[in-house]
DNA sequence: TTCATTTCTTAACCTAAGTCAATTTGAATT
DNA sequence: AATTCAAATTGACTTAGGTTAAGAAATGAA
């Protein structure tokens, strides 16, 4: 489970057993059951995460109803917006499957990053990488239909569709469940032809 | 000019005379006219863009028709995807005002940061919070219809509404010029009652 | 000012998403 | 296996966005 962690950091810079044992004194890894919430909305918290095997979920919960934003599976990393503006969080995190995750507080980040600068760097490629990612899947998002946004998520994420409920997927997908059930039900009438 | 950018860099870090005149003489400085186009389609580039005054825009030319998905004004920078992946561009990014722009290129950056390293811990909480505040914005996105996207913009960004032609905010809005007009025109119904 | 071109609006019609409600399916628990 | 509850599907109906096309308004260039 470490090594996933190190080869992880490895894409980005050298480490050295020094800095590995360092990071391991920190004690960051954790064993999360599903359903598991790690963070309200609310609540001000510094800690990050960084999914090494499971799921996690951000979802609002706006006029009662449960809207989902964002999935992150295997070697992704999640800082949550109050971690950033120091803000109440405006959404619930949750494990949507018995998961294994590194929590790290935004102090230890701190204090790691001016102890080895070359985490520092790393963090900055990460961001910078991140962010760009981002802003193509919001203009791919915008620029498209709710079908073809499935059509998508077929094609470039089908471990999604296959390990998450259809009603989370649905606002993932900017859409209702009753509109997705009948999406998916278009789609299979086409195919059939 | 200058001092906007200090001012600017000064919110993350401090910096000196030194530093200030290390900027300075890498001449990055532009004066744009409208209508220029800074990237192209296909191109790869290594330069990042930061908005000193006026509007530079990013739009995909899809079927043959312009889908615009970003806006950045004053004091906003811009790292196009191509800098980050090393890839031709999927975007074009033009300026629809005359502008005045910082243009500067990857590799400077990376001399910059090397050199000073506080610019490398400040363009890590730059994008930091960039990452962040375009999560958010997807987010807002992806759970609210067009209208409210546009009363959104009405609220928080009416200088975009003023200085962009509405058929560009449209596809910034997720639609169609004429349900741009029609939603307008809706809203303006209800205002009357 | 005039002309040409782009942008914006409006209308009619089509399609797909939202809503409300009933039913079926499936999963979890006892 | 039976019960219960949540999730997914389906149907009827409403609403709003997409499409096509025409005309009005605004903009820019000659």
């Amino acid at each position: 489970m470490q090594d996933i962690l190190f080869d992880f950091i490895s894409k980005y810079i050298s480490i050295t057993e020094d800095e590995k044992s360092a990071l391991l004194a920190l004690d960051l890894f954790r064993s999360v059951k599903k359903g598991t919430i790690l963070l309200k909305e609310g609540q001000k918290s510094k800690d990050c995460y960084f999914v090494l095997k499971g799921c996690i979920r951000v979802y609002y919960l706006i006029d009662g109803e449960e809207k989902t934003t964002a999935f992150y599976t295997e070697i992704e990393g999640l800082t949550p917006h109050c971690v950033i503006n120091e803000a109440p969080s405006e959404y619930f995190i949750t494990c949507i499957e018995d998961s294994i995750i590194l929590v790290s507080n935004s102090d230890m980040g701190a204090e790691m990053n001016s102890k080895f600068p070359k985490f520092e760097i790393m963090c900055r490629i990460l961001s910078e990488e991140l962010l760009v990612k981002e802003q193509i899947n919001f203009d791919e998002f915008k620029t498209s239909s709710p079908e073809q946004r499935y059509l998508n998520l077929l094609q470039n994420r089908l471990d999604l569709i296959q390990r998450v409920p259809q009603h989370q997927l649905a606002s993932y997908l900017g859409i209702k469940p009753q509109s997705l059930s009948r999406l998916r039900a278009r789609i299979l009438e086409k195919s059939k032809e």
